[in-house]
DNA sequence: GACAAATGATACTAATATGGTATCATTACT
DNA sequence: AGTAATGATACCATATTAGTATCATTTGTC
C-alpha cells in the first residue's frame, strides 16, 4: 500500500529543490539533480503548473518557479494532484447488499483511521521537508 | 488510495458472516448472502484456509468455519494475507541519489503516520465488526 | 459403487492504475 | 533564423488487482 505514488514523491523532491533555489529552474537541472525521467520530469512540472502550483516561462531563459511560499505547499494539495482524493475508500459491496445499510463498522472505522492520518498530513509543507 | 482491497473487503465479510453461524458454511450460502461472484470467493476461501484462519471440510456435506474466536481474528492479519505488510512505504529514489541519506524527513513523517494507523487497526477484530 | 456436492490446487485472463515515451506546437532569447 | 526552453496530447509498458476456468480429491447419499 503506497501513501504516495511515485509521480507525487517526484513532485515533492522537485519542489523542494525549487524552494531552495531563487530564480528559475528548468527541467534539465532537476533531472541531473534527481534522476528522474526528463519527460516524466516534464509531465510532472506542467501538470503542477496547470495546478498552479508552479509559474512557468517559456523560451530559452525559461523555466519553472514555485507561484507561492514554500510554507504555503500542503502535500496533501501535491497528492490530490497526482493521486486524486486523498482517502481511504470504503464498501466494495453496493448498498442494497451490504449488510448493514450504511452504518458500516468497518466503514466507520476506516473514516477514523483517515482522519487520523489526514490531521497529521495537513501539517506538512514543502517547507517542513526542507 | 486503497486502505482496504476488494478480496480483503470479502474476506472480512466472509468472516463477519461465519462468526454469527456455528456449523458449517458453504461457498454458495456465502454467495448467495454477499453477491460475490462465486470462483472468488472461493479462492478467496482457499486462501483464508491455507494461512490457517478457517478450517475446511470436502465432501458433500462440507464447508468452513472459523478455525478460532472472532475476537482473536485482527484484521491486520487478514490484510497482510491478501495485500501483504500493511505498510505505507517510502524512497522511490535509490539511496546515492537521495538528497536526504537516510533521514528523509518525509519518510520519518510517513512512518509516523502509518505507526497511528496501525495502533488503530490492530484493534480491530473480526468481533468487533460484528 | 455411482453420483452429486462440496473443497484443493493451479493456471490463466481481464481490467485498471501507474509509470513512462514520443511528438509536435509554441514561445522567447540571441 | 536557430536554439533552448515549456505546452499539449496521445500513446505505450508494466504491475497490481480482480476474476475465470479447469481438473483433481473427498465424502455423504442413493
Amino acid at each position: 500500500m503506497k501513501l504516495i505514488t511515485r509521480n507525487t514523491d517526484y513532485a515533492l523532491r522537485a519542489l523542494c529543490y525549487m524552494s531552495k533555489h531563487e530564480g528559475l529552474v528548468t527541467v534539465g537541472q532537476l533531472v541531473k539533480k534527481l534522476g528522474v525521467p526528463r519527460p516524466f520530469m516534464r509531465k510532472i512540472l506542467q501538470q503542477l503548473n496547470k495546478k498552479r502550483i508552479l509559474e512557468s516561462y517559456k523560451g530559452q531563459a525559461g523555466g519553472f518557479k514555485l507561484k507561492t511560499s514554500p510554507g504555503k505547499i500542503h502535500i496533501v494539495e501535491i497528492m490530490r494532484i497526482f493521486q486524486g482524493k486523498v482517502e481511504l475508500s470504503g464498501c466494495f459491496l453496493k448498498k442494497e447488499i451490504c449488510p448493514n445499510k450504511g452504518k458500516c463498522v468497518l466503514r466507520k472505522k476506516i473514516r477514523s483511521i483517515e482522519e487520523g492520518m489526514l490531521e497529521q498530513l495537513r501539517e506538512i509543507t514543502i517547507a517542513s521537508l526542507v
